[in-house]
DNA sequence: ATGGTAGACCTTCTA
């Protein structure tokens, strides 16, 4: 079971690529970040002709996220679980059905810049409410994975040029502290050795030919209950779209479960 | 040090 996530900055803008790139990985389940659209905005029926379930939590404007899967979806859920006054749709979750089903969490993290204001705050308030999240769906010992833009780099390595980052709420101690301490709840990251190396990036911004100089940053993970983690057998990152026409500033990630 | 690009949408905000 291939399942894949990609920030798609802007589902709408983007259809033609992503429909492309959904004919070509064929990916079971896949969820999507920063649609940029409310939920009837969001097409539907392009991805129900490709054979897809389609669960969605859209915002107007900003952020959005959404879940596509070949097998049916049961208890969906949308939003972050730990405060009702958060209006952001950045959190969307989902059991997909099967002999051995797995709930597929997808979620688009705060970016959190510029550090000195309430969206650093509201960053890292989110994370922490992930935190709990994961925790409590560690108590249940079934499989999960969590997937999505995480808005952080781990380690110097995953950036072309960390030294530029010093300071950025991606880059940020805080930042990097609870993304380590989420793994460190016992989840397993997907990151093969292969992919692992030094390069293995998931955004090259679209300004000052990023992409061009490979100025590129790994923030879009996989994290894995230990009993998906038992089941993980791959993990690649689709560099090769970021050259594609119209392209997103991210790019899939996707991990293969031996289902 | 600044600005560079992209998307939504209305004029500036977010990234």
């Amino acid at each position: 079971m291939r399942i894949a996530t990609w920030n798609v900055n802007s589902v709408n803008a983007r259809i033609e690529t992503v429909l492309r790139w959904f004919e070509e990985a064929k990916p079971d389940v896949a969820v999507l970040q920063e649609i940029k659209c409310v939920d009837e905005k969001f097409p539907t029926e392009a991805f129900e002709r490709l054979g897809y379930n389609v669960a969605v939590h859209g915002q107007k404007t900003y952020n959005g996220v959404a879940m596509l899967s070949k097998a049916p979806l049961e208890d969906v859920r949308r939003g972050l679980p730990g405060d009702e006054t958060d209006e952001q749709a950045r959190y969307i979750e989902a059991v997909v059905s099967g002999p051995t089903p797995v709930r597929v969490i997808g979620i688009y993290l705060p970016n959190g810049n510029p550090v000195d204001t309430e969206k650093f705050t509201y960053k890292l308030g989110w994370m922490a409410r992930l935190h709990a999240r994961a925790q409590e769906l560690l108590t249940w010992e079934e499989p999960f994975a969590i997937l999505g833009d995480f808005n952080v780099i781990p380690e110097r390595r995953d950036a072309e040029f960390p030294d530029n980052w010093a300071g950025d709420a991606l880059f940020r101690p805080e930042s990097r502290g609870a993304f380590r301490a989420l793994k460190n709840l016992g989840l397993t990251e997907a990151y093969l050795q292969a992919d692992g190396a030094p390069g293995a990036y998931t955004f090259w911004d679209y300004q000052a030919g990023a992409w061009q100089r490979n100025n590129g940053i790994r923030i879009d993970h996989a994290l894995l209950s230990p009993q998906a983690a038992d089941l993980l057998t791959g993990v690649s990152i689709h560099r090769d779209v970021r050259a594609w026409e119209k392209p997103s500033d991210h790019v899939p990630l996707v991990i293969e479960l031996d289902l």
